[in-house]
RNA sequence: UGCGGGGUGGAGCAGUGGCAGCUCGUCGGGCUCAUAACCCGAAGGUCCCAGGUCCGAAUCCUGGCCCCGCUACCA
């Protein structure tokens, strides 16, 4: 039966370039279960976006006295480089800043509203004049009123670790340009959280059998044991989605609140730009279909937690205010696989210091698989993991060039060499072949339920497991012995290697694409594994945008065992993967800091 | 202070009640198809410490010691 999956990746925001953690935290582990589901037949919509709002943004284009469209389309655009480069498949890697967006962010609001879950307040907030705007609580510092420390922030102070109420601070002064700010009255909009947590609380236990412990710890259990507080969703910012209220003017939906929508608005923009605009409703309102969000774990809540009550209090009338007619519900998430942290060298991953691997410059001098096989044997999945240059060029070097490159090479080489490049006819096969063949096939069953359940160290552990069994099952055979006085014996032996790497080919295809599709090409097939990425502008009211896109393959279901026909011409066979000095890693460790 | 995550052979990790496992490294052997790759074997652990529960604990309970994160625009 073909499922519809919605594979939904945190959005990046639009201030820093994206570094290995950002990689292996979300963008990866979403693109292998993507893959895996397109192998499945599955109808897989994979999306994401730039998160282009808020005030980071608007300062750091103030500081380069640029405009901040410019500057969050710089990184738009780097980012969507980087995700060509590394394989990572977006059906829709969009932005905030559409005019769909707006509407659709727009909707979620007004419905919220409806249904009763949103109130105004009036709070004293920080405004500066020098600026003309408020500022954000973390955006202003000063003398702790607790401790008289002088460097405390408004909302938390980093000496006596207390959080503060922001409008006690003294001496406050703006991060920004260190003028002093002063407190202004200001009305915003508050989600009334409260109201929503029974719900969350039933969706959350609904799942908690299935999801990671972490998932379930930061997000059920704070919320039994703090509950659910209102939070405010406005701010006072010119740079952002207006709040859709006649007098409202000058204020915007806070980032936290907006940015989620994402989620929804791409897949609506997705199908638009296909000519089926009314197809993204196969993942979002059917009750059948599943939806998984990747990300990293300072996002559990806003996740598991936030966006569940979002969607929750939307409801049926989300579609009333986009659509201007009732519908369906939106739909819940199914799992949130949050990853841990990934720290490089045993330090904490720091942008600004320089103390990290980011993603273009690493494919510039290595290849995207091998960064992909690091990446996923060393996810974060249960706890925090540490990028080391040396254990990167260990692991490439003995495990994915070793055991499963050199798998696929030794046998490609010798049969193509030996048959002239075409797959021996074995004739009938030998218990030892027939059993070496159903321990590779088993794969699709555990390896299947390990990517199923998103354990994918743990799946990608296995295949590399099946690679070795059948190096053990060669060297058994010893095909160069066998050739040597029965060549239909090697026959049987080369034929059923054949086989086997290319059902490995597929078990490892979600992990490793680009590595699979070569020697997919090697095994002298002309469809191939997945679709294609490219590059497509939009153009809206708000001006254009650049997405990346994928464009499927015919559907049908890759994911099952060899059927490779005896006869069949092979192509001239090559390294898959790269063997790396050991040098490298003393160069990569001298580039940090 | 508080919250969270950890302490398992040289390194990195898996293992939540039943003979302690994996990858790498080390040592010895085999093979020569393959990117000096592949295969076999060996050495190496009082599973942080001390109590307790149990027929039985790395795994559960109690107490203690140690490390890391939460404190920076930074996932």
């Amino acid at each position: 039966m073909t499922e519809h999956i919605l594979i939904a990746i945190a959005w990046p925001y639009a201030n820093a370039s994206i570094h290995v953690g950002n990689i292996t935290g979300s963008h990866l582990p979403g693109d292998i279960v993507a893959r895996y589901h397109r192998l499945k037949g599955h109808h897989v919509l994979m999306v994401s976006g730039t998160d282009s709002h808020g005030t980071p943004v608007t300062l750091r284009a103030d500081a380069e006295g640029k405009p901040v469209e410019e500057v969050y389309k710089r990184f738009h655009n780097e980012f969507i480089d980087l995700f060509q480069q590394a394989g990572i498949s977006f059906d829709l890697f969009t932005t905030t800043h559409t005019e769909n967006h707006f509407k659709v962010a727009q909707s979620v609001f007004l419905a919220l509203l409806k249904n009763g879950y949103l109130y105004t307040k009036t709070t004293p907030q920080w405004y500066s004049p020098a600026a003309k705007r408020f500022l954000p609580d973390r955006y202003v510092e000063g003398t702790c009123y607790l401790c008289g420390y002088e460097g405390a922030r408004s909302d938390q102070c980093d000496r006596c670790g207390n959080v503060l109420e922001p409008e006690k601070l003294l001496e406050p002064r703006s991060k920004a340009d260190g003028s002093r700010p002063e407190l202004r009255e200001t009305e915003h909009y508050y989600l009334d959280l409260s109201k929503l947590e029974p719900d969350v609380a039933e969706f959350l236990r609904a799942r908690q059998s299935y999801w990671r412990e972490t998932v379930i710890s930061q997000s059920l259990g704070q919320i039994e044991s703090e509950g659910l507080q209102p939070r405010p969703i406005t701010r006072d910012l010119d740079w952002g989605i207006p709040v859709p209220v006649e007098g409202w003017s000058g204020k915007c939906l806070y980032v936290w609140f907006e940015a989620v929508i994402g989620y929804l608005s791409a897949a609506i923009e997705w199908a638009k730009i296909n000519g089926s605009p009314e197809t993204w409703k196969n993942w979002w309102t059917e009750p059948e279909a599943r939806a998984y969000y990747f990300i990293g774990k300072d996002n559990i809540f806003f996740h598991a937690a936030m966006w569940p009550a979002q969607l929750k209090g939307a409801g049926a009338q989300f579609l009333e205010f986009f659509a201007g007619q009732p519908g369906k519900p939106l739909n819940l998430p199914y799992d949130v696989p949050a990853n841990q942290f990934m720290n490089l060298e045993n330090k904490k991953i720091s942008g600004s210091r320089n103390w990290a691997v980011w993603g273009l410059d690493f494919l510039t001098r290595y290849d995207p698989d091998a960064l992909r096989y690091y990446l996923t044997i060393n996810m974060p999945e249960t706890r925090d993991t540490d990028w080391d240059w040396a254990e990167f060029v260990a692991r490439n070097n003995n495990e994915l060039v070793a055991t499963w490159g050199n798998l696929a090479n030794r046998v490609l080489s010798f049969a193509y060499k030996h048959w002239e490049g075409v797959v021996p006819d074995p004739g009938e096969l030998r218990p030892a072949d027939r059993e070496i063949l159903a321990t590779v096939e088993s794969g699709f069953q555990s390896v299947g339920n390990h990517l199923e359940s998103v354990n994918l160290r743990a799946a990608l552990g296995e295949a590399i497991r099946l690679a070795s069994e059948v190096n053990k099952y060669l060297d058994t055979s010893a095909p160069w012995f066998e050739i040597k006085t029965d060549k239909t014996a090697a026959a049987k032996t080369i034929y059923t290697a054949l086989r086997c790497i290319d059902s490995l080919k597929v078990l490892l295809a979600p992990v490793l694409p680009f590595t699979c599709q070569r020697l997919h090409d090697y095994l002298g097939y002309d469809q191939p594994l997945f679709g294609e990425q490219y590059v497509e502008e939009q153009t809206d009211s708000l001006g254009s945008h650049t997405t990346l896109r994928y464009r499927p393959i015919p559907a049908g279901p890759l994911w099952q065992p060899s059927q490779l026909a005896p006869g069949k011409a092979l192509r001239p066979p090559g390294p898959l993967f790269k063997k790396l000095e050991e040098s490298v890693a003393e160069e990569e460790r001298s580039r940090l800091g």
